[in-house]
DNA sequence: TCTGGGGTCCTAGGACCC
DNA sequence: TCTGGGGTCCTAGGACCC
């Protein structure tokens, strides 16, 4: 039998704030969102205090420090490095390894006939991987990646403290599968599980059961996959050949509402150039900018959501472009009057910069369509470190009205934040 | 007072082609 | 009087993921 296994970090953000912090040891840990708006992670002692998953910041905060609870701006220079430590590991142990997302990671277990090899390996990995950076991992391993997830699931409670769980043959399956809510189940959200819930479909069970051309009919293709997986039969395969990507977004809510053109702009310029750098190191090239602003969901009194694109004649990866389209479709859309919460900027319409495709008719080395390819390269360069060369639209350095409070020290990117010891 | 960010895939429907 | 059929491409929107 083939088997996958799926490698899922522990609460991860929490589990980073842990790694040079020992005496945070079995204490309450929760991460924050951008503006420290939302919980976006928490260790097992928070959850256990009852706090939610999303849940506004403001309104768990007295009583979660009252209990003693600590608090850490989101660090994502801190984590996604010790992703790659994690990530680098496991694919130094197996043929083929697909990075699913900053904590979890699908290995195909091939050279592995039985299921008790497979799950001394991953006692194995969870291991090394504890002892190498310091993160606690649990590993779920079955014939299909949506069963994987299912094992992961069940190696939190049932793995004996091992943090690892085998999902191999039928009746183990059938059985846990019962006592799963369809709701836990991989690639069934929130629409979904209501939909199946009214047709009489409660658990994992149930939904394996179902007719497949039911399924087709009814919902779509990637419902029947889900079906089929979870009946063993593999149908979602193991990517280790990242495709590039599609699209670039970087967008951020802001605490203070604005309403001002004039401190709107340069904000969707640090957009700009964010993602420009971010399009660069994806070695590509996009022929669309988009702008979208929106005040907050959360007022009903006076709503504004604005959304336009702009094309360029021929693709491009110079930021001086970019922020020229980016300013244009934002005067295209703001208006005046209305206390804007949140904004953003989508970069599209991708090609590979060894063969761009010119435009026959207009005219592309006019004034507003800037490419210099050597000058970005430099200003790439002296920027990688620390950010020294900002453009005249952008935020003067650390007066961005995004905040972090109690962010932790970079301590594995940042030379001066490097740990000390006495 | 305060409510995240960055992606992917699929489908339906419109525009257009012969 | 009567007005087809088959196909592609693109986009917006929905649903999902972490």
């Amino acid at each position: 039998m083939k088997l996958l296994a799926l490698v899922d970090c522990d609460n991860f953000y929490a589990s980073c704030e842990r790694v040079f912090r020992p005496d945070l040891k079995r204490k309450p840990i929760v991460v924050l969102s951008n503006n420290d708006g939302c919980v976006i992670a928490r260790s097992k002692e928070a959850k256990a205090m009852g706090i939610k998953m999303g849940i506004p910041w403001f309104q768990v905060k007295t009583a979660y420090l009252a209990q003693g609870g600590k608090v850490f701006s989101s660090n994502f220079a801190l984590y996604g490095d010790l992703s790659k430590r994690v990530m680098n590991i496991l694919d130094g142990m197996v043929k083929k390894i697909e990075v699913y997302s900053i904590d979890e990671a699908f290995l195909d277990l091939r050279h592995i006939q039985q299921p008790s090899q497979a799950h001394e390996f991953g006692i194995y990995c969870r291991n090394t991987i504890h002892q190498w950076v310091g993160i606690p991992v649990r590993i779920g391993i079955a014939p299909t990646k949506t069963l994987t997830k299912v094992a992961s699931h069940v190696a939190k409670n049932k793995s004996n403290g091992t943090g690892v769980y085998c999902l191999s043959n039928k009746e183990q399956i059938t059985h846990i599968l019962k006592t799963l809510p369809i709701e836990e189940v991989w690639g069934i959200g929130r629409r979904l599980s209501q939909q199946l819930n009214q047709l009489g479909t409660y658990s994992a069970y149930d939904l394996m059961q179902m007719d497949i051309r039911f399924i087709r009919k009814k919902f779509s293709v990637v419902l029947e996959r889900t079906v089929r997986e979870l009946r063993g039969e593999p149908c979602i395969q193991i990517e280790d050949n990242v495709d590039p990507k599609k699209q670039i977004v970087v967008s951020r809510s802001f605490r203070g509402k604005i309403e001002n053109l004039n401190l709107l702009k340069p904000l969707i310029s640090n957009f700009a150039v964010r993602a420009g750098e971010k399009l660069r190191h994806e070695k590509q090239k996009c022929s669309q900018v988009s702008v979208f602003i929106s005040t907050s969901r959360f007022n009903k009194k006076l709503q504004h959501r604005g959304y336009h694109s702009f094309q360029f004649p021929c693709p491009i990866d110079d930021t001086r472009s970019i922020l020229m389209g980016a300013n244009r479709s934002l005067n295209t859309i703001f208006r005046s009057g209305y206390p804007y919460a949140k904004a953003g900027i989508l970069l599209s319409h991708f090609s590979n910069p060894t063969c761009i495709q010119r435009s026959l008719f207009e005219a592309t080395d006019q004034e507003s369509f800037k490419q210099d390819t050597n000058l970005m390269q430099v200003i790439d360069g002296l920027n990688s470190y620390q950010t020294q060369i900002y453009y005249a639209s952008q935020y003067p350095a650390g007066s961005s009205p995004i905040q972090k409070k109690m962010v932790s020290p970079k301590y594995t990117t940042n030379w001066w934040d490097l740990p000390t010891t006495k």
